[in-house]
RNA sequence: GCCUGGGUGGCGGAAUAGGUAGACGCAAGGGACUUAAAAUCCCUCGGCCCAUAGUGGCUGUACGAGUUCGAUUCUCGUCCCAGGCACCA
């Protein structure tokens, strides 16, 4: 201290000092409790956003927090580093994706350190190193023993002008966002990871972790979607064949009047065949390959189909009933066909209607008769069975279970579970990814790479194409290869890679052993280190990296490599920050500096075009909505720019980006330094006063019990529920209650118990603005770290309150309000109440019903 | 569209078990200090109403109903916003 608050110069000095004692580094101790803290790793797109500062500084306080608390804390950092932005940049920029990948990692580093973040950096990975996915395609080998992998057809976005494939973001409104021509959908042989058979088990242990938000366990379980129902086989008119379909409402088998195929299905081309409608189909087949498929589900979309010319029998009334083929029904869900029964499913009445099909009611509602002939909407709830055979009159719940055993009984179908998952596609056609480690032989055919051949290395002597897509299968010296099986030179590398959410469903494991070179990780460090304590990322990943993660995890489990199942103990999933977009009719989405502000308008720096703003979305590099951290951390420094973001709302909170308040947080640093400054020279030589309040009288017995109070506020607020927020309100209280004492006084106390009071405050802030509690700890007198001292205790009695307010309502309004001791009993309370003056005036004469007296807190008098 | 959240002053937010709505901070306005400014400190601050200016009245937590002595909090319905929807990560 001495002098102004200076952050730049206090920061440097001590973030060279935690490098200089390695701080951060930690080692397996098996003695001690360890906390394993996660953030989720950045992808290194060239800067930090406000997004990674938001969730680095959380994690970073619960790190710091745990860490006084007496944990052996493991915090590591590192880099997603495989991934399509590289790709683009490397088309746009002329870069190699390594080239822009590294160079993007030295600078987010150097702004993370920048930070004060306590990461024990000789731990860091990134994720495109062939030490790091030399063992994911290990485990991809393993996997693929095991039969936990398989490749199949399936479908990919594909633009034709281009010759590549497609990723979603990539697909503007059906078009390439690189030509503008029409996306196409087209079939590709792909290889897939078999979550569908843990799908059981994952929904299962949806209950089991409680650490984790209740909204991701609900969308969890929503996404692995488990439906129980049957599985019935409708014979094919004139022919040995029939169709398989998957319901849950098995009851409603008898009003099932025409039958709706996938377009992709294979049955719509092969029973077309030779009909009248095979052109029609056809060209049906073809327009709908041309279709976004999420798009295809919209319940608003038009719903439309093709008769395909030939009939089915419903097995249960021999009705003959038509087959169409038809945009809503889905070949990745269930077995890709719908047996249709509009009577009790609203898509199947609309289709009926435009289409002019039977409609059979088969269950009826308890209050009303049901009209085929006039019925607009459908009736999907639970009802009697009419027209339904020997079922009839049976309740519909019932009937789903007689029905179910009749079909086995009859062997025409079963009880079946259907799961919304659909198995993990991994085949990307990219380059800047883990290669897979397959070769494909002329005469062995699919041929896995023999374990002392990796990695397979990514060639970096690479040149992207233009139109993007990957170069691999052009590069001979890449994919020509020997199979290891016969020796043929007739052989060809896969030249397809891994999804990237491959690389970030085990770096938590890798970061246990980061440079272990003979397996993915050693099993001593993972036993002592994994799970993770506390996880802490983005709700956007709510659903597919954190349920991957926990697939993989059973893999491993499986495999015998790990032995938990689950690997995050607790989650907390941090809001988003937002801010608005801004998209110049000429150049696309804007960085805010290249827009300028003119009155109330904002025009493009590059045209002077009027620009329009759009909606308020989560930062991200391809809209353009980011802010640079570096300009906070410029002007005002890391402490206040950490501070500021855990002021500004509670960590689930979406929030808008706004620079309001950023000031504040700069301006209360100030103040706490200010306050330190004033009564440093009365408090240096003095121990910090720690007996038994009784022990004090006036301002400093009211200041010692404020700062327990506080103490216990924000250790809470930490410990419960990660509201820095209120934790930060608290000791702002404590700095304003400071301030209301004057140096001067002469109290015998007063500086013992200020010098508790700055301590405390400058503990209770030091895992949020290290620098700054550094500083004023060593100006105290204290030997730093800061971060190696406890974390403070409250004395519980110096936490009661000694009087009370109460509050007293009339019919439930607020009518009057007195102070009382904190040992007043309630009927002494009740009495004081009715005896004021003020209630009185409210009573008057109206006859008093009741009186709710809540202990010490309140009274409502109802007359 | 489906799944999951959210909506409280001019703004960020608080109210943790149904019990004082607006803690803490920002912005704004007024004042003190200063030759002046910055910084700092003090005061006011949801809206409306009043001959009584008060420890005053009414109203107010997206909207509409309901449960309750009492609802920001619970239930139902509506509107708006955000995230995810399987190749952005």
């Amino acid at each position: 201290m001495g002098g102004k608050y200076d952050p730049k110069a206090i920061e440097s000095k001590w973030q060279l000092f935690w490098e200089k004692t390695d701080l951060f580094g930690v080692a397996q101790e098996p003695d001690r409790k360890k906390y394993y803290l996660l953030e989720m790793f950045p992808y290194p797109s060239g800067k930090i956003h406000m997004g990674h500062v938001r969730n680095y500084t959380i994690g970073d306080v619960v790190a710091r927090y745990k860490r006084m608390q007496g944990f052996n804390v493991l915090h590591p950092m590192g880099w997603d580093a495989f991934g399509m932005p590289a790709e683009n940049a490397a088309i746009a920029n002329k870069t190699h994706p390594a080239k822009w990948t590294y160079d993007n990692i030295d600078a987010m580093r150097t702004q993370l350190k920048r930070m004060g973040f306590s990461y024990d950096w000789n731990r860091e990975i990134a994720t495109c190193k062939p030490e790091y996915y030399r063992w994911e395609q290990w485990l991809f080998l393993k996997m693929f023993e095991k039969g936990m992998v398989y490749r199949k057809e399936s479908l990919v976005n594909w633009c034709e002008t281009c010759q590549t494939v497609l990723a979603n973001e990539q697909v503007e409104a059906g078009m390439c966002w690189r030509c503008g021509k029409p996306v196409r959908q087209k079939n590709l042989w792909q290889w897939f990871f078999r979550i569908t058979d843990y799908a059981d088990d994952l929904l299962a242990y949806c209950d089991k972790l409680p650490g984790w938000p209740e909204k991701v366990i609900t969308m969890q379980k929503n996404w692995i979607g488990k439906s129980l129902g049957a599985e019935i086989r409708f014979p094919v008119e004139n022919s040995g064949d029939h169709i398989a379909v998957f319901t849950t409402r098995q009851d409603t088998v008898f009003g099932a009047t025409f039958m709706c195929l996938a377009p992709e299905h294979p049955m719509v081309r092969e029973l077309s065949k030779g009909t009248a409608q095979e052109e029609k189909v056809s060209a049906f087949i073809e327009r709908m390959a041309t279709q976004d498929r999420s798009v295809r589900t919209l319940e608003t979309y038009e719903k439309e189909g093709v008769f395909i010319g030939a009939y089915c029998i419903n097995p249960l009334n021999n009705r003959r009933m038509p087959i169409f083929t038809a945009n809503f029904a889905l070949m990745e869900y269930g077995t890709g066909a719908v047996m249709s029964v509009p009577a009790h499913d609203q898509r199947d009445l609309d289709f009926a209607r435009k289409y002019g099909l039977e409609i059979v009611v088969v269950v009826a509602p308890p209050d009303r008769d049901l009209e085929s002939a006039t019925l607009r909407e459908a009736y999907a709830d639970e009802g009697k069975m009419i027209n339904s055979g020997k079922f009839n009159g049976m309740d519909s719940k019932k009937a789903r279970d007689e029905i179910a055993s009749y079909l086995e009984e009859k062997g025409i179908g079963r009880k079946t579970v259907n799961f919304r998952l659909r198995d993990w596609g991994i085949s990307r056609q990219r380059y800047w990814g883990a290669p897979i480690p397959m070769i494909h032989c002329k005469t062995c055919g699919i041929v896995p790479v023999p374990e002392k051949d990796l990695p397979i290395i990514l060639p970096e002597n690479v040149e992207l194409p233009e139109a993007g897509g990957s170069p691999l299968h052009q590069m001979d010296y890449f994919s020509k290869t020997r199979c290891p099986a016969c020796g043929s030179s007739d052989a060809r590398r896969e030249t397809d890679t891994m999804d990237t959410f491959v690389e970030s469903s085990w770096y938590f494991e890798r970061y246990c052993s980061p440079d272990y070179n003979t397996g993915m990780f050693d099993t001593g460090a993972v036993d002592y280190w994994m799970p993770v304590d506390q996880y802490i990322g983005g709700v956007e990943h709510a659903i597919l990296h954190l349920l991957y993660s926990r697939y993989y995890t059973r893999v491993l489990n499986d495999l015998g490599l790990v032995k938990y199942k689950e690997p995050f103990t607790r989650l907390l999933t941090q809001g988003m920050v937002c801010k608005e977009t801004i998209h110049c009719p000429e150049h696309g989405f804007l960085f805010p500096g290249e827009a300028e502000d003119r009155e109330t308008k904002k025009f493009c720096r590059k045209c002077g075009t009027e620009v329009a703003l759009g909606r308020v979305e989560k930062m991200s590099k391809s809209k353009k909505n980011v802010i640079d951290p570096d300009i906070l951390l410029k002007k005002y420094g890391a402490d206040t720019t950490r501070l500021f973001c855990l002021f500004a709302s509670p960590p689930e909170r979406d929030l808008e980006w706004s620079e309001q308040g950023v000031e504040g947080a700069f301006r209360f640093l100030n103040r706490v330094w200010r306050l330190g400054e004033t009564w440093l020279d009365s408090i240096r030589s003095v121990a910090p006063f720690d007996g038994n309040p009784d022990d004090l009288n006036g301002e400093p017995r009211v200041l010692y019990k404020k700062t327990h109070q506080t103490i216990k506020k924000v250790t809470t607020d930490i410990e419960e529920r990660f509201h820095f927020n209120t934790a930060i309100s608290a000791i702002m209280e404590l700095v304003n209650a400071m301030y209301g004492i004057e140096t001067e006084t002469k109290a015998p106390d007063t500086a013992g118990v200020m010098r508790f009071a700055i301590e405390s405050a400058a503990l209770l802030l030091s895992p949020m603005v290290p620098h700054f509690a550094e500083e004023i700890w060593e100006a105290l007198g204290r030997k730093p770290s800061i971060l190696k001292a406890p974390w403070p205790s409250y004395r519980k009695d110096a936490l009661l309150k000694e009087d009370r307010m109460v509050v007293v309502q009339v019919n439930g309004k607020l009518r009057s309000k007195f102070i009382v001791d904190a040992d007043t009993e309630d009927d002494t309370i009740r009495e004081l109440a009715l005896a004021d003056e003020r209630i009185r005036k409210f009573i008057e004469d109206k006859p008093v019903k009741k009186i709710i007296v809540v202990k010490k807190k309140l009274v409502n008098i109802v007359v």
